[in-house]
DNA sequence: GTCTATACAAAGATAGAC
DNA sequence: GTCTATCTTTGTATAGAC
């Protein structure tokens, strides 16, 4: 796509706002305030803040590679801890990369509770996102691993659920060792 | 305490919509509008919405009994696992007595991120929590139970990050069965 | 203790000039 | 494509009668 550069500085400037400060409490005059812009030029772009916040998630979220994380074709059984544990290690690298990033998510999903338009993303998200985890076990099971969870979709739930609350705690700024618990965890997964 | 008919109205419908729309989709209109009293008989209560949210969340978490749930006094090495267990029963418990609890404690998470005054709360709580687990892992390594994470902070950090996305899938609606899910964890801890 | 009426600020959104 | 000016609604909160 090729954007213009007000419209990126919109995109970008209404990320950074809600990420910190959330979607309810980031009013279009803050955005535009903040960008340097005029509420006519934005209302151009968007036609209005539900579509402003949905292009956000877009855009943001087109630049991340679920798939590439969770892709299973290179582990073997030599490797396959490490692989794992290089999921663990997103959190940090993310981290560096993008400090608003697990904030933004979390506002993403507050907002799905809220509206049906936005829930529809996330729920785009979860079912692809779930099937990724649910052949990653399944393709540990068939090269041998022992698992102690035996039902793939039990398994994969719980993995969701903790990673799920890994990020979530990334967003509210509590600090864990999301790499230290992710590596504990893993371990338990295995006999 | 002793509450008089009209304040346990507001709070109670303060309750019920900002777990049902959020803190921020509720005003003050709708609220005095589906407790069927007036603006100026809300604030002759409560002097600002702040203020009535704080009660609100008191209120509630006064009602719900921590101490019990995690309380190891009465745990041998006969029992636990069933004694473990009892928490995870604890999600269906709940949501049978009230539908909107942990949807009113996500709002309350969420508001905390933004409002000093709350985020006080949601810190006494954690404060509470977190020794609780501790003292139940601590206990049970003591009775003889060998757990697979040795360190007793990161055992309980894990435990509190897996509850805590068991909880906030709950106030999502997302339909995940987390007594089970629990047993599962649960089993991965123990050698 | 509860009400009505009102003040005041801020929100989302639009019209129309340039 | 960007601006200023403006509309309309809604929000929190207060004053003062009963």
């Amino acid at each position: 796509m090729n954007y213009s550069k007000t419209y990126l500085k919109i995109i970008n400037t209404a990320y950074k706002l809600i990420a910190e400060n959330g979607y309810d409490k980031t009013s279009i005059n803050n955005i535009v305030k903040e960008a340097g812009i005029s509420k006519g030029g934005l209302y151009h772009y968007f036609k209005s803040k539900e579509e402003l916040f949905i292009k956000v998630v877009e855009y943001i979220f087109q630049s991340f590679d679920f798939i590439n994380i969770f892709n299973s074709s290179t582990i073997t059984i030599d490797n396959y801890m490490d692989k794992l544990k290089n999921i663990g290690k997103m959190f940090s690298l993310i981290d560096a990369q993008d400090e608003n990033y697990f904030k933004f998510q979390n506002e993403f999903m507050i907002q799905a509770l809220r509206d049906e338009n936005i829930k529809g993303i996330l729920t785009e998200i979860y079912n692809e996102f779930m099937p990724m985890i649910e052949n990653l076990f399944l393709h540990l099971k068939n090269i041998g691993v022992s698992l102690r969870e035996k039902n793939i979709k039990t398994l994969s739930e719980k993995v969701f659920v903790f990673l799920d609350g890994l990020m979530i705690y990334k967003g509210f700024g509590i600090s864990l060792d999301c790499e230290k618990l992710w590596n504990s965890f893993l371990e338990d997964l295995i006999i």
